[in-house]
DNA sequence: CGCAACGTTGAATACCATCAAATCCTGTGG
DNA sequence: CCACAGGATTTGATGGTATTCAACGTTGCG
């Protein structure tokens, strides 16, 4: 598991690249303190690795630091659901160390970086910060958030609307975690089938015909939200109001 | 709002119907004191009854102690995806007493009694116990494993394998909370086309075909699973290994 | 240079949506 | 008791959306 796994040296959370992005609150010293013994060491993978694997119960959860990576489950034949994805400041593995067992694989979209913690130490923190304990319930319902919506667009929305909710909001969610608006999305058109409940063929078709409406850009690594605000409509969508968010 | 709503008796939590249950964890005595105090009230709703509306910021979250509900999101034009499900045991709200403001709306399908806690007090709970902090997340993470599935079923199941995992699903929901496997699950087929992402006549069409193999029932007052293995069985779905969940 | 991953396109087909209308059931009021 | 309304379910017909199968182009890499 892990292919592409590296230790890496210890940076003091207070030099936390996260900190300094608009899309985070910052912490408390106290809490700063707490989080920085609080962590046990940094992971790097390359797009491919496995973070996380279903049935695994990991020692460890994480935050992301830097990286794209996406949150998937198979059915027995291999047809493939990814169920969300995962960007800086983002918690994984909370679930699997909640519930013992982890009910879905984690794989890193591009290389990635991961600050460590144990689980077994997770309740720690709720006996001892519940301001960060209370700040980890939020990242949950926010993924719970994300999740709701993600299944209205599989279930209600067309091919179209579904393509461009999903490029609208993972445009969205990169925005103010230090990905800039300039990048590219890095997934392939297998990803978004998988993402959307669609054949890959189809969701070729759906791309080509937003591409042809120049609403989106495709190639050189990935899609390209280029009309967000016609994107964001044709979806349906609206980003709400976005609050700076805590992390871990 | 809140259609149908009554104010009720406090019972004291010691006589919670859910600690007799069997899908339940017991509390600790000085948890079961605190929570009694939390506990601001209960609240009884009529079939149909908005129990909490998206957009609305709620002075309450609640437990459900008796009865049914979803949970929903529409699109502008009408489309409606439940979502998700709630049976005794489950919080609602709780997304909207952390992010401010509620994402989905929560309807009744069934008469339902509720445990009321006032929002602002959660934080309380964080402070004093730990402990049941810890379990407002677990139950956090739980929610997101369940969505997870959904999804793993609307975006990549079949019409008849999505019927045979949502009635298998909805009948493990409710095994161990105190409705007993005999009685029927209480949706109509609108319910089960607006959960599955299908049209209502499609819908129908699937709900004949498993009742004329004898697998599920329909009719007085909703569904029955008549042949639990194979309809799971059908649906490439198990349970898992259910351990007893905490709650508040 | 061969292979693998990703993207693209055409053709045939299947699944599911939509439109329309009929039936059944239950609760309500006359 | 019956008429009636409304919700829920059922069925047929038709068409569109999306899947499947198949093939080919491109790029990057060992």
């Amino acid at each position: 598991m892990s292919t592409g796994a590296k230790a890496g040296i210890q940076v003091p959370c207070s030099f936390c690249p996260l900190r300094k992005q608009p899309a985070f609150r910052d912490f408390a010293p106290e809490e700063l303190e707490f989080v920085h013994r609080f962590k046990k060491g940094e992971l790097r993978v390359e797009r491919g690795a496995t973070v996380l694997a279903e049935g695994a119960a990991s020692a460890h959860f994480y935050t992301v630091l830097a990286g794209w990576g996406f949150r998937y489950k198979l059915l027995a034949d291999g047809r493939r659901q990814i169920v969300n994805y995962v960007v800086p400041g983002d918690l994984v593995g909370l679930q699997g160390t909640l519930m013992g067992e982890m009910q879905h694989s984690v794989e890193a979209l591009s290389a990635m970086t991961l600050c460590v913690f144990d689980r077994e130490r997770l309740f720690r923190l709720y006996e001892k910060h519940p301001s960060l304990a209370y700040d980890v319930t939020w990242i949950a319902a926010r993924e719970e958030c994300m999740l709701d919506e993600n299944l209205l667009a599989v279930g209600r929305r067309s091919a179209t609307e579904r393509l461009a909710y999903l490029l609208s909001f993972l445009r969205d969610r990169a925005r103010g975690t230090g990905f800039g608006v300039e990048g590219r999305i890095p997934i392939t058109q297998q990803h978004v089938a998988d993402t959307l409940g669609l054949s890959l063929v189809h969701t070729n078709r759906t791309v080509r015909k937003l591409v042809a409406r120049k609403l989106i850009g495709w190639g050189e690594g990935g899609a390209a939200v280029l009309e967000p605000e016609a994107l964001a409509e044709l979806a349906h969508w609206d980003a709400g109001t976005r609050i700076p968010r805590p992390f871990i």
